[in-house]
DNA sequence: GTTATTATGTGTCAATATAACACGAAAATA
DNA sequence: TATTTTCGTGTTATATTGACACATAATAAC
């Protein structure tokens, strides 16, 4: 890995909080720095001939292999306070950051938020970058320890989250391709932070119309099997132009 | 006015979208070009030491005088393409831009997006910055030609307004101390988009509890006086708080 | 000063949406 | 075969929404 600082925009960064959802939890994409006890959001700079959205694509792609993940902006994150001169420093003498890129390390960072989702099987094998050593999933409920502001970042991503789950096809892009009511019910419960009455929520989601029934149930669990349902992609992009406007 | 490019993050630029309430109209703050026949939002840079937020606030008082407004981030411009190398040719040829700044002014930016809020006629005499001739409120049915993706920061801006009715103090933030009933209803249904009844709106309204009766009456209308009202501003943040979920 | 114009303020009813709540059925395990 | 666990379902009371019409206050026009 060689940096050309050259071609980069200088002074900007982008942080992608990607979310996924496995057995009932909340789960977000970090990497562990070389030498280091501290975990990152996936990251990258922005080439000076393309645009935010595409590099932060890019970031996820190189971490996921997948490259058509559910991704949007929600925030700039520009206090001066958040570069820590100590932080640079860390990296250059742990040799985590080549010497020669030192100037463009030790620059006042603002950095752009990302969020992303993505069916949590579909991602294999995340990749680690060149300063870290490894890149696995963590419950949002128990973080590992942060550099810098991550962890505003994510708790910023994880409200805004709250806030769009009536407006963006969340449960589309955090959902494998079929899936029971239950387990979309657990979705959004851990998305809004609170318990939901099972029967009004059927009621209400059906309500919308988004679901098909596939006429088929998960099989293996030690319980009755829950039925399993799609989503209408149309219907459902059509609902959320609309807005859910009653909210949950 | 001269520019001391080193002081600034190169490459990033703030615009804010200031809109106020007037003559039931939404209005948008702008600034004419020096000898051009286009306008441009309100902007500026970022000096390494500071915190964009208070940036946006620093632009928004040398243009009104004001210091306290309503502010928040809506998006980051940030596609290749919004960087017009004919523009910054422009600027040079005018003379509005000083030519040891040029090659600060040459580079690939990418834009902060801010919208603010502020009641009409506190803003007493706009002032235009040293590339622009004029500083004046334009209806947003009714805006002039614009300077680059200038007109789409406006819509997004628009569009961020009222998604976030429902969660943001806007109306406090754009009508005077008092205001009447159908001064506020009028000012939801230009954000919206959208006529409402008049009687199911102050039901609404009166429901959620945040006004406060003045107990007096807007005079000099030549129809029947409406009666004035003011936020009772603790309540209203408190609804903020909850969202008025129900949407409008 | 009488009339016309215009926007304000008000109440009801029907339809819809929400919240609260309990029990039988299915699948696996013991 | 019994136990455990979660699934699936319906009703009722309450709250919210949308649709809708008429009398009143202020000014302007005559």
């Amino acid at each position: 890995m060689t940096f050309n600082p050259s071609e980069l925009q200088p002074g900007i960064s982008i942080d992608c909080v990607l979310f996924s959802f496995h057995n009932r939890m909340l789960k977000v994409l970090l990497l562990k720095l070389k030498n280091m006890d501290k975990w990152a959001l996936p990251g990258g700079f922005i080439t000076k001939d393309k645009d935010i959205d595409s590099e932060a694509r890019a970031v996820l792609e190189k971490r996921t292999g997948l490259n058509d993940i559910f991704l949007r902006q929600f925030y700039v994150f520009g206090d001066v306070s958040r570069n820590e001169r100590s932080h640079s420093e860390l990296l250059l003498e742990k040799g985590i950051i080549p010497r020669e890129a030192r100037s463009f390390f030790e620059q006042r960072f603002i950095t752009i938020g990302y969020y992303a989702l993505v069916e949590f099987e579909e991602v294999k094998q995340p990749k680690p970058d060149f300063a870290s050593e490894t890149c696995t999933w963590f419950s949002l409920e128990d973080l590992p320890e942060l550099i810098l502001d991550h962890e505003k970042i994510i708790t910023k991503a994880h409200e805004t989250l709250k806030l769009e789950l009536n407006y963006q096809p969340i449960g589309l892009n955090l959902l494998p391709e079929q899936f029971s009511i239950p387990e979309l019910q657990a979705l959004y419960e851990i998305i809004l932070g609170k318990k939901l009455d099972r029967r009004n929520f059927r009621r209400k989601i059906m309500g919308y119309d988004i679901l098909k029934d596939t006429r088929k149930k998960r099989k293996g669990v030690k319980h009755k099997s829950p039925l399993l349902y799609e989503f209408d992609k149309k219907k459902y992009q059509k609902a959320m132009e609309a807005g859910l406007n009653s909210g949950w």
